[in-house]
DNA sequence: AGCTAGTGACTACACCCGTAGTCAATTCGT
DNA sequence: ACGAATTGACTACGGGTGTAGTCACTAGCT
C-alpha cells in the first residue's frame, strides 16, 4: 500500500490535474501556493517515483512525470483508512463531528441527500 | 495544535475509554490488539505527556495518566484537517468515495439521513 | 535482609519526511 | 564556441515516529 505524505500529495494533485509534466512545470504549477524550491519539488518527485506512485518518461534530456495511481482510488483508500482509524469504520460519526465542528455547506447537504437517495435504491 | 501519531492514538483511545490508568494498565488494556512491550507503551505515554495530550497524577510510586484532550474535540479537528487536505473541505465527495469503495452500512445510511434532517431545520 | 519485579528517566536507532545543497552533464542563448 | 542555466543523481540534516534498551530506585516476597 503506497503511502503518500502531505507534501507529496500536493505534487500528486498537480499531476492529477495535468498529467505528464516535467519537474519545472510542476514547480511552476504549484506557484505561490507552495513555497518550495525546484530542488524540493524534484526530491518529492523522485520519492514518488521510488514509491511507485509516479512513473517517468524520457523527453529529451528531462523526464515527464505521469501518475500511476488514480486519484479516486487513492482518495477512496485514504478515506477508508482514515475512518477506520478514527471512527471504527463508521461514516456517520465522521459527518456528525464535521457538522458539529464547522457545519456543512448547503452544497454538501444537497449532495449528501442525493447520494443517500441513490444508495437506498 | 497537538499532533497525535497513529501509535499514540491507540493509547489515547484506551484512556478515552477509561481515564486515569497507570502505564501497566494501559499496556494490559491494549492486550493482544497491539503487540507492544511495556517499554513502548511507556515511551508513547511520555511523548503524549510532553505534547500536552495527557497529564499525570502521582499515585504512590507510579503515575496515573489522564487525558487533557477531549475525544470529540480531537476527532473533529482531525476530521476537518483530513477533508481539507484530501477533499478541499467538502464532506460530500468524501462520503461519495467511501460509498463507492466499500459501501455504507444500513446503520450509516439511517444515521446520515437523520443527521441531514436535523441540519436542515 | 536480600532478591525480584515493577517504575519512571534517559537513551538508542533506523526510517520517513520536509527541505534543501552539491555535482556532473548537457543544452541554449549570444 | 563558450558561459549560464537546466536537469537528473546523489547527499544532507534535523525532527517525528515506531519500537525498544539501560539504569537506578523501591516495594514486596521469601
Amino acid at each position: 500500500m503506497i503511502q503518500i505524505s502531505k507534501a507529496e500529495l500536493e505534487i500528486m494533485k498537480v499531476l492529477w490535474a495535468a498529467d505528464g509534466l516535467g519537474a519545472t512545470d510542476v514547480h511552476a504549477a504549484l506557484g505561490d501556493q507552495q513555497d518550495w524550491t525546484i530542488r524540493t519539488v524534484k526530491t518529492l518527485l523522485a520519492r514518488l517515483v521510488e514509491k511507485g506512485a509516479l512513473e517517468t518518461e524520457q523527453d529529451g534530456r528531462r523526464y515527464l512525470y505521469r501518475t500511476r495511481l488514480r486519484e479516486s482510488d487513492y482518495k477512496s483508500r485514504a478515506a477508508g483508512q482514515f475512518i477506520d482509524r478514527m471512527f471504527s469504520g463508521r461514516a456517520a460519526p465522521l459527518i456528525a463531528h464535521l457538522a458539529d465542528a464547522r457545519g456543512l455547506s448547503e452544497e454538501d447537504i444537497t449532495e449528501l441527500e442525493q447520494l443517500l437517495g441513490e444508495l437506498k435504491k
